[in-house]
DNA sequence: CTGAAAGCGCTAACAC
DNA sequence: GTGTTAGCGCTTTCAG
């Protein structure tokens, strides 16, 4: 265990109050910016605490304030993929821009294996943090009951899938239009006048995933399932997928791909193939992750959501409740307005 | 804001103590187990606790344990090279491994932009944390200023350079035998019958860089300046300075580079000049990352160094303080002994 | 405008 | 063994 005092004994109110001349009140006054006090005690003030080098000591004040200032970000990510993936990269920028002004901090919390759970469960219920963000829940995932218990506002990021194990509605969300995104796309592939337009997947237990597969068939209606192959979101099972495609259908002509890394792998495929992109085969991808779709080879036609902007937006809505206060005969976890960002396509090389 | 009391008004010790009709000492104990308490009661106690659904007050605890269990790691990441390189997963990863053993929590906070010191700093001194962990941390970065004048007891991941801005003693750090490791790997290529030995080095403001390059002149006392080219960790860099060796000597057949994500680079050059690994060009890489070195064509020779295990180290060295009391005359923050990991070669296909 | 005093919820002596 | 008590450092009525 750590030492008690790792600090030393640091000054406090009291400490400061007395070199100023002045009570603990005052100084509390001054260095919380509470209006009425007279510059020159106030001054006196803030003196003393710059010579003591005072900083207020945060367990005693959460202790009276309620408030810690502070939420957490859990990610579940059974693989490592948190720290390869730039898409979470993007979230957690948007996020932290957004938690900064409103001067609360960022506690990230990951989840390896499933031993973490208890562990994570007991952090959110221990008053640590205000509220909590998530990402990439699956279908079984517990920690939507978990922080319903712990009674922790929560805003979650991107869509669940009804008739998971939470309510469907009483928890927020921030998603992209995937759907939308993904008619445009096809609706792009088709005015160019493409006959055979395939797609590849992100695993079918994520809403993201059925969303854009959804938006696929709402305008190909007539689609056949050998012209649909399931990815994992990965670079090699985005090229994986491809070539299921390309065996079963060699005459396709275009590729809506569920996601930029996905697309990537695709591209790889079909240059190892010696299929002229975009002349043989149009790709067309998603998220619009520029260190991916401007460098490819083409550059990557893809549809843009703006994730940075969904991270902020997540953070405003846990802020945005104005009263904690539960409504008689109300758990305290109002069902909050979800939102749709909107996404649109950028037309670059392939498509 | 938040509102004040986003978990409703919870159970205190109180609470559960009129229940179960012990007092709120007999509760703590419970709660804590601490042993001398008879099982009736205890049972009773417990009970209580589960039916009002009590968890403790972290604040509260907090304020009179003087124990945060939560240590800040604060990574300082111009880019966002955190999210990209698995260098840092890995790290984490042993991190959070070790801090969960020491049943605390791990508060990642990441500096972006200049502007964040002063936030970080305020963090860091409101006393948050029992200990911070800082990364590869540039010459003039005034985060050991931060630490030191906040009192915190802080482990650095990594070597600093002497000469920098904080005290040459006094901070302890975990890092690997870059110097031992790199000299290995070229004593490997000139055993091999190596004449012409390059090397691609990091960014020569980290110690890591400089030490990798020590080690390489260790062997190479006679080494030009031609076959030395400065990358900066990343696949493009390492991809550049391939490049520059190669023009400058074309002769080279043999090449240290200072990562396994640059030698990934390194190698795609090498393949789109045509030049055959490891027949024409020698390689070796430094990290042993699995996921680069397993995949590349060939498979990356390269030096080992246990990451995780690094991670691991920097905790436990962080708690193994035994007391925090300052010794007379001493600022608190004691001379820690540091610690120099091992590495050694694994050889796989292109060296 | 400022000080005194009452807690926030918990732990840790110290009595009983 | 268990209860009583005194704070931890801060904010916030409430008097003055």
């Amino acid at each position: 265990m750590l030492a008690k005092q790792p600090q030393g004994s640091r000054p406090t109110l009291e400490d400061v109050a007395r070199r100023a001349g002045v009570s603990r009140s005052t100084v509390s006054r001054v260095v919380n910016g509470v209006p009425g006090v007279r510059t020159e005690p106030a001054a006196r003030t803030r003196k003393a605490v710059a010579e003591l080098g005072y900083v207020p000591n945060q367990a005693a004040r959460r202790l009276v304030n309620r408030r810690n200032d502070a939420v957490a970000v859990v990610v579940t990510e059974p693989q490592n993929r948190l720290f390869v993936d730039p898409f979470f990269d993007h979230h957690l920028r948007g996020i932290r821009q957004e938690l900064v002004s409103h001067g609360a901090q960022l506690l990230l919390l990951y989840i390896e294996e499933p031993d973490d759970y208890p562990l994570v469960a007991n952090f959110l219920g221990g008053g640590h943090v205000d509220g909590a963000l998530m990402f990439s829940l699956r279908t079984d995932d517990p920690l939507p009951e978990i922080v319903e218990r712990m009674g922790l506002p929560a805003i979650y990021g991107g869509r669940h899938l009804s008739g998971s194990g939470y309510h469907d509605h009483g928890y927020a969300y921030v998603d992209a239009d995937n759907r939308g995104g993904a008619r445009e796309a096809v609706r792009h592939l088709v005015s160019l006048g493409r006959k055979r337009v395939a797609t590849i997947t992100g695993p079918l237990d994520q809403a993201a995933s059925v969303d854009r597969l959804d938006g696929y068939r709402d305008i190909l209606l007539d689609s056949t399932p050998s012209l649909i192959a399931e990815g994992d979101f990965t670079l090699h099972g985005g090229a994986a997928a491809m070539s299921v495609l390309l065996n079963r259908c060699p005459d396709l002509d275009a590729v809506f791909v569920a996601s930029d890394l996905m697309a990537a792998g695709a591209l790889r495929v079909l240059r190892d193939r010696e299929i002229k992109v975009p002349e043989d085969v149009a790709v067309i991808g998603f998220d619009d992750l520029r260190s991916i779709a401007e460098t490819t080879d083409p550059p990557l036609t893809t549809v843009h959501q703006d994730i940075e902007g969904m991270g902020r937006l997540m953070v405003r809505l846990l802020f945005s409740r104005d009263s904690g206060q539960p409504l008689p005969g109300d758990s305290g976890n109002h069902p909050l307005t979800s939102v749709i960002t909107p996404t649109h396509l950028v037309v670059r090389g392939s498509a």
